[in-house]
DNA sequence: GTCTATATTTCGATAGAC
DNA sequence: GTCTATCGAAATATAGAC
């Protein structure tokens, strides 16, 4: 109260900056890695000077740390899946779900797998923390499933490996895909083919139907 | 013939040399990133001043492009799958080698990854040439099973995305599923049941039966 | 709060003795 | 063919004027 009061428009002065940065930072950190990535070809596109940034983010690991934790609670929001659903319905609207943010958040899916894929050096507390406590929770519920004998007796961990690996292929490894698609982006049409694809090997493969395809 | 005449003993130690730093380059970059990987730790890795790293390899790219091209090229050998298979023993076949090779080199799968996911700028040649060549060849392989009514008529491009994200996925994101593991790696009997799981999920999905589980 | 100028560190690459 | 010493470039981070 006492200390360095702040107008309503330098408020928004400072999250429209603090918002900036950190949009291009992800996309940075994305398309060069941490060790590729460097504070200044973030300040250019964020449209700062380089020591704004460093004003709003003292070092470059807290600006990226900032980054990765938005990435992972944007994804344990937007998709999750609970035992009020049948497999086929709970598992279809999560493909739908998890494909699409690979394809509105392709960058941010590919800051997450850098991370992890270089031993997550960075947010490994959230992995031993939040994500081991969602994960035997979703392990739960698709075993609750086949014990009612609603769907196949596949491993349910197995069955998240899948469906995680799969789904984020398609930003993950959205440049290859782009290539093998004649160095073009997927369309509309292709990307509801690649939903459509995944949901089909996926719900008929541990042995229920696609809600949405009839009986 | 008339430059350096090289001795068989000289010509050993040169071929050491050479493999020792890519055995270390392929770590490093794994672990790093290609951004992040300094030469001075391969060079500590591999046993060798950093100036010797640059007489075999006289840039950090050169050496890198090595790393990668003997990754891919392990691949193109190692997993294939034809028409002479049936789509279950075919695909069952592809899938165990996949995974296979994501347990004995998981570095080079994350070096190719993280190359692919930065866009390819060293290696996009070999992703217009042979992995586009390569691709349409198993598509025409799957295509013609369903022509023949061997298996579900599922999209044979989305399959193989499939089958690529998942088998490396177990490589790329090791570090994730050890940790899900109590930080603990894979015993060989969880190997196997990965494997298992993966086909059975895949080839019910994809309307055949394990050839290994009988009828 | 903002931005220019700079300090400090680190890395890729090389020169030159052996 | 090997290795020590070092150069020059580039990056993170900060000091200090505005």
């Amino acid at each position: 109260m006492a200390t360095t009061p702040i107008s309503g428009r330098q408020k928004n002065r400072r999250q429209e900056n603090e918002k900036a940065i950190l949009w291009a930072a992800e996309r940075v950190f994305a398309e060069a890695g941490y060790g590729g990535a460097t504070m200044q070809l973030i300040a250019d596109l964020a449209g700062l000077p380089k020591a704004n940034i460093h004003y709003y983010f003292q070092t470059k690991e807290e600006l990226y740390r900032r980054v990765v934790s938005n990435i992972f609670n944007i994804w344990l929001e937007a998709a999750a899946f609970d035992e009020t659903a049948s497999p086929a319905e709970g598992i279809g609207a999560y493909i739908d779900a998890k494909m699409d943010l690979s394809r509105t958040h392709p960058h941010g899916s590919r800051v997450w797998a850098s991370e992890v894929m270089h031993g997550a050096p960075i947010i490994q507390d959230y992995l031993e923390d939040v994500l081991i406590e969602w994960t035997e929770g979703r392990i739960g519920v698709i075993q609750n499933w086949i014990d009612q004998g609603l769907m196949n007796p596949i491993s349910p961990r197995h069955l998240l490996y899948l469906l995680w690996a799969t789904t984020q292929h398609y930003a993950d490894f959205g440049h290859q895909i782009e290539t093998l698609n004649n160095g073009e982006p997927l369309s509309d049409a292709q990307w509801e083919d690649a939903k459509n694809s995944v949901k089909a090997i996926v719900l008929t493969g541990i042995g229920v139907t696609d809600p949405h395809r009839g009986v």
